[in-house]
DNA sequence: AGAACATTGAAAGTGATATTCATAAACATC
DNA sequence: GATGTTTATGAATATCACTTTCAATGTTCT
């Protein structure tokens, strides 16, 4: 998986015309590595405790490359951070919030997403993406 | 309706021990008045148009009271600016957003809300809300 | 009216993201 | 392996959308 991902950075670099360097290598291992949700700020700490010469934009540049090229994908879960979550080759998911811990379960409902292509046909909408989020607190937290 | 949500601006008020302006009063008819998903610039500038010596600062703080009064809610269709939208007693629904001309559509589906429940559920997670939006193409834009 | 308290608007502050720019690194070519 | 061209980096700065501050003003109660 880690090597089929890194394999696709490197034939994105190279289709667009861009350089291998040594800050890109090691941030994506730490992407890689890192939890499924991460925001810039949590992943540039992780760097930097072991790279403390890696800036903050790099990271931040980085990870937009890594939207950009397919092996990541922003979410917003209101909490005023953008996170990167990893995408994996024709898999959706939507998430499960919680509002106390920050807990993020992720579930796939094929008949949920039916219903959702069903109700943007109707209205005439040609659908391009969805989001869903359910928040409320996990079973640690009540 | 713009009566009934006029008293209960009034019955916030009088409940938070708040007071009635001018100021207030003229925001609360130019959001009753307006689209239903408006950014605070959008309405700060409508209202600005007629009453130019009423501030930013003024509509920001009159729409999140419109909020806690349960008047409006804030949404966010990730293009950076909080937006407020018209609450109905008892009323939910979710939305279609088109990428192109930003229109944006609402509906309601019980099937789907029940099958949200039901994945909450199955997590054992206890919900308090959540958030469904579809985006893409409405029929004007393709 | 006077006292007590809330509101206002301009300006300043905040926090996350985005950009600038001089320097450094990658890499195609010699 | 040195050279030249192009891209990347990181520190600093800018931006953007809020959010708060504070002195002046307005509202409400007695
Ligand atoms: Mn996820
Ligand atoms: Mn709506
Ligand atoms: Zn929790
Ligand atoms: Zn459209």
């Amino acid at each position: 998986m880690k090597r089929v991902k890194k394999k696709a950075f490197s034939d994105f670099i190279a289709r667009k015309g861009l350089k291998t360097t040594r800050q890109r290598d090691t941030i994506l291992d730490f992407f890689l590595a890192s939890d499924r949700h991460m925001s810039i700020e949590e992943l540039y700490l992780k760097v930097r405790a072991k790279h403390p010469n890696i800036g903050y934009a790099t990271v931040y540049r980085t990870l937009k490359l890594f939207a950009e090229a397919g092996l990541a994908r922003e979410i917003q879960f209101g909490d005023g951070q953008t996170r990167y979550e990893h995408v994996n080759e024709g898999e959706h998911h939507d998430h499960l919030v919680c509002t106390h811990c920050g807990t993020i379960v992720e579930f796939e409902n094929p008949v949920i997403e039916k219903l959702q292509d069903e109700v943007a046909t109707s209205h005439g909408f040609l659908i391009e993406t969805h989001k869903m989020e359910i928040y409320g607190l996990c079973p640690k937290c009540h």
